[in-house]
RNA sequence: GGCCCGGUGGCAGAGUGGCUAUGCAGAGGACUGCAAAUCCUCGUACAUCGGUUCGAUUCCGGUCCGGGCCUCCA
């Protein structure tokens, strides 16, 4: 088995060939720093998490390269910068950071390059005047504009021809255009606004040709996989392809693309204009725990609508609390183990059929019981090992699992909402249990039982004696 | 209006031209002082109407319903 993926430029799923297996190339649209990340923001760093994941399993840690950039100048921030009455730099390098914090504790891994868009605006200029040099952009009243016509092939990977295009538009089309399609790779700074000397003036780059010049600056002009969410596809996209194919005499930018779908509000895309999303952020604080909204957000295929739900992040937390509890059952021997195991076959198979993510999950499942009925140490050990190494392919189960079971839910600032009782306590009242049950004291035995039911611990009696974990 | 996706058991969610998905919830049982956890058993689902086929939830077409893109958006 190979790994196969859906490619957004062919409508189907379609066998993986790297350029340069020693070289995989993967580049992500990563966020505009304005604002605090939402769950919306956060499906896409997931999923191409796990693919990062999977392809440094197939072909070796050293020979993925994935870029996810970060889009530090943009109206939007130049707006909120305005509202907030905050500097623009400290604005970006403060949402930056957050966002760093939240998707680590989505255990999204750093990207091996995480470039910032002003740090290229160089790069950006130099393909702008390429673009305008070979007929493709031209200047008027101050911008810079990329004109479609001149790319025959505009239009292929979102699959609209350019008269539906015309057809369709709902947006006024700016005077200096010379076709309505056209779109701004270069705009006039105001007074006050960020900007850049260039030949045109000064001014700013537009959104779409950031991507094409990072991309080119850090994986060369044609890469393996390009990704992002649904909503990418018209027009940053196949603006990118334009901007990219046009200075670099027509050669593909990407061979594959690739875009999960949206996470959902009761049906309904979630979106900062709708102002229906919440933050990771807000799900952190309200004590869900980083992991368990990872697994929800894997819960389902990528390409698939999702509906995150307080059920659906509860049910994420039970399965990861039997996970847990299997794998701390199993003892520490497995998590050495896990090491050198190779990942479970069938779940590797899942993930390289287009990352089916639900499939993987289905046969940890299957790996989960077969630890709980596993008789004896040494097959507890191997099924525990096959099962943590699995998980890390999917970035989970990767935790201390008595941590996960019995483990705070501090969060950020050293808020803790939930803890009632310390370890200590804890211990102590099931010392006096264990004391009532031995004189056969069951009323006091089970007093003792709801007191800490009550302050979220769960109890478990065994032949081996009494554990707990929290709620 | 144009172009795309989808509609699976109470819920979530894979998949397949003929054979058990899986998880959660629920029912029964084993175990347990009680409980929890675990294990065993169970419910026979694929929007609808036609077509192709020996056979369709799975392929094709129509219909209905939902979502998305066409404008900033993961």
């Amino acid at each position: 088995m190979s790994i196969h993926l859906h490619n957004t430029l062919s409508r189907r799923k379609e066998a993986f060939a790297p350029i340069d297996p020693a070289n995989v190339r993967l580049y992500v649209c990563g966020p505009t720093v304005y604002d605090l990340a939402h769950i919306g923001n956060a499906r896409p760093v997931v999923v191409f998490d796990t693919l990062y994941r999977l392809l440094r399993h197939v072909y070796g840690d050293r020979h993925v390269t994935y870029v996810r950039n970060i889009t530090d100048v943009e109206d939007k921030i130049i707006a909120a910068a305005a509202a907030n009455g905050e500097p623009i730099d400290a604005l970006t390098r403060r949402t930056a950071v957050a966002y760093h914090e939240d998707m680590a504790a989505l255990n999204a891994l750093p990207p091996t390059f995480e470039p910032r868009a002003t740090e290229h605006i160089d790069g950006m200029v130099a393909m702008i005047a390429t673009l305008i040099e070979r007929g493709f952009a031209y200047a008027a009243e101050g911008h810079v504009l990329f004109n479609v016509p001149s790319m025959a092939e505009y239009g292929r990977l979102s699959g609209r021809s350019l008269d539906e295009m015309i057809a369709g538009a709902r947006v006024e089309v700016a005077p200096y255009k010379k076709h309505p399609a056209d779109f701004v790779l270069w705009k006039p700074a105001r007074t006050g606004e960020p900007g850049w000397d260039s030949p045109w003036g000064r001014g700013r780059p537009g959104w779409h040709i950031e991507c094409s010049a990072m991309s080119k600056a850090l994986l060369g002009e044609t890469f393996d996989i390009h990704g992002g969410g649904i909503d990418l596809i018209f027009p940053h996209h196949e603006n990118e392809i334009a901007q990219s194919r046009c200075a670099h005499d027509g050669a593909p930018l990407a061979r594959y693309w690739m875009h999960n779908g949206f996470v959902q509000v009761n049906g309904e895309k979630m979106s900062k204009s709708l102002g229906n999303f919440f933050t990771v952020r807000e799900l952190l604080e309200q004590g869900h725990r980083g992991e368990a909204i990872r697994l929800a957000l894997l819960s389902a295929h990528y390409r698939q609508p999702l509906d995150i739900t307080r059920d659906g992040l509860g049910e994420a937390k039970a399965m990861l609390d039997r996970f847990y509890a299997a794998l701390d059952k199993a003892g520490t021997g497995a998590a050495t183990a896990a090491e050198s195991a190779e990942p479970p076959f069938d779940h590797l198979a899942a993930l390289e059929d287009d990352l089916n993510t639900p499939l993987a999950l289905s046969h940890l499942h299957e790996l989960l019981a077969r630890l709980n009925k596993a008789g004896d140490a040494g097959a507890r050990g191997v099924a525990a090992a096959a099962l943590k190494r699995g998980g890390a392919l999917l970035g989970l189960l990767q935790q201390d699992p008595a941590g996960w079971l019995r483990g705070t839910r501090t969060l950020s600032a050293g808020v803790d909402a939930v803890i009632v009782l310390s370890d200590g306590k804890i211990d102590q009242l099931i010392e006096a249990r264990t004391v009532a049950r031995k004189n056969r004291d069951f009323a006091e035995a089970d007093r003792i039982r709801s007191e800490l039911l009550q302050a979220g611990v769960i109890l478990e009696d065994s032949a081996a004696g009494t554990t707990w974990r929290r709620a």
